[in-house]
DNA sequence: GTGAAAGCGCTAACAC
DNA sequence: GTGTTAGCGCTTTCAC
């Protein structure tokens, strides 16, 4: 059993009030009881029960991050802006790992609820219909990152998809290329529709015929290995634009297989700059979003929410090419 | 304000007793009042408090998981471990990312003891005095994994680094290497030590003359860029061992940056087994550890430890070579 | 089978 | 400046 705000006041022979108002660092305490109450508090190695503050309190200072999978390095960079964020705040992070299973997501957004957090943000991307449902009736304050919801109710911080997949084809237009292959993420995503929208806007603006394929992944290192079909049909050159990093790792990998030269002869451009990006052989080309920022405004988002603010709509944060490596004149 | 079970007590015409027995499936309900009951909290969209409920049972259901830093993709199959068991026990994980900074994992700790989480993980590596000292004086179920406290009184989860440095020597020893390079972590993780100890012992059961020469890394990406400085002034062919993947894929990095080929010239062996190891280019020879197992296992020893059980020492794991396109024969 | 009541550890009026 | 007290929402004897 751990020691009480009573075991305190017994020992340092003043009333648990006191002791309290020595625990918020009230300026109406008298030093001699300030004093005796610190001995006893170290005396006793005493910790305030943050189960039974938030009861009496009515608010826990925790915020939960659901996250769709921890797994993809996208995130974590999301997680560390949202912890710096709360932690300036005074609040702390539940951060839950969805795994990938919507059915865990829901789950945890149930848990969240019984644990009584401050507020909720959802890294999620694909939303599903249950999901939508269940969001868009949730009873605690509530912030997307990288997806939003029908009627902008929900406020949702985005990178500006759109922008970033022309960014990605205008680069490759540039360099010549006429022939542009798209390994999608999962459709459920609406990330994937934008990202390819702004490839497809790149190409309609450019004057040349451009011919433009698409071939759906799933995000992660395998969905890059669909790039292997693309070129045992296809002859350099040409270019292919990934959903995400990962992805162009995936496929960057299965033309290593295949003794295929990047940039020489096929070019590579992805979407996140994760920190491997650098790292690639040769270093990815890559759209980079700001991941930390994301992090970082969802959790301000809800303590504007929790301040009373009526914050609805979609932030977009803008984007930016890197250009490095794996991205060359065709030829 | 959320609902209360008194509220629900209200409507469906029972004491708050009777709700709170139907909320644990308690038998002693008439069938008549559970439906009442079940009526009420679906109308009012009743959610238990896990705050009150906490408080009331002295146990908070939440077991605490820190993580040096998120960012290493060693982790998060060990969140994933410890989240599928602590979901079989019906428990949640409070997940902490420090980060990298030893302040902040004694902030962590002393924020999930306030909290009243149910027991502790820590996923560490490297342990300072003060987390000793700390770690030691633990008044909650506690587990460590990748790092140990001496004396053995608080138990670790552990693979057997030394086995597994052995086994990535043995490797290049019998593809005829007789220049081995280790890119070490940062000096102070035990299993830093521990893996180079295996090194030593391999080359030291060798009939070869085989020299050694250890370069400090920081268990990162840029750690594995020491391999330029190394490239530069040796003559192919010699043989890299890595701490870690993450390790490895900075210098093939570097050596791919000087033209370097691997594994014609230059061969290249890692330690962890990321997802990643089998997507770089060419794909990792690596020390596989079991992450996830390593999560489960840190989660079901809290478990015994709750139960009373007297849980020290260490729990070592196997880990194995597996054996991919980075090695080869030194010629 | 059901209800009354006490109490988990804390905070915040309110009195003095 | 300090103490008394009520109560946050729940669970759990103890009666009946």
């Amino acid at each position: 059993m751990p020691t009480t705000i009573t075991d305190v006041a017994a020992r340092s022979g003043v009333s648990s009030a006191t002791v309290s108002r020595v625990l918020q660092g009230s300026p109406r305490v008298s030093p001699a009881a300030l004093e005796r109450v610190q001995a006893a508090i170290a005396e006793l190695g005493y910790r305030p029960s943050g189960v039974a503050r938030s009861l009496r309190r009515q608010q826990t200072g925790t915020l939960g991050l659901i996250v769709t999978n921890i797994n993809n390095p996208f995130y974590p960079e999301i997680v560390r802006g949202a912890e710096d964020a709360a932690q300036r705040m005074g609040a702390s992070i539940i951060l839950c790992n969805a795994a990938e299973d919507p059915e865990r997501e829901i789950a945890y957004l149930d848990l969240l609820l019984e644990r009584r957090v401050d507020g909720v943000i959802v890294a999620a991307g694909g939303l599903t219909k249950r999901h939508e449902d269940f969001l868009s009736a949730f009873p605690s304050p509530l912030v997307l990152i990288n997806a939003d919801l029908p009627g902008g109710q929900v406020p949702a911080v985005l990178s500006d998809d759109e922008a970033g997949g022309r960014a990605a084809a205008d680069h490759l237009l540039e360099l010549g290329h006429t022939r542009l292959i798209h390994i999608s993420g999962p459709a459920v995503r609406e990330a994937v529709s934008l990202r390819l929208d702004g490839v497809r806007a790149a190409i309609a603006a450019s004057d040349r015929a451009v011919t433009l394929e698409v071939v759906e992944g799933d995000g992660y290192l395998a969905g890059g290995l669909a790039a292997r079909q693309v070129a045992e049909r296809l002859q350099p050159p040409y270019a292919i634009i990934t959903h995400n990093d990962v992805t162009a790792v995936g496929a960057m990998h299965a033309l290593f297989e295949l003794g295929i030269r990047i940039p020489d002869e096929v070019s590579v451009v992805g979407f996140d700059d994760i920190a491997l990006a650098a790292f690639t052989n040769p270093a990815l080309t890559t759209v980079a979003q700001d991941k930390y920022a994301m992090g970082r405004l969802a959790v301000e988002t809800i303590a504007r929410l929790r301040s009373g603010e009526a914050v609805t709509g979609n932030q977009v944060l803008p984007v930016h090419l890197v250009v490095r490596r794996s991205s060359g004149p065709a030829r």
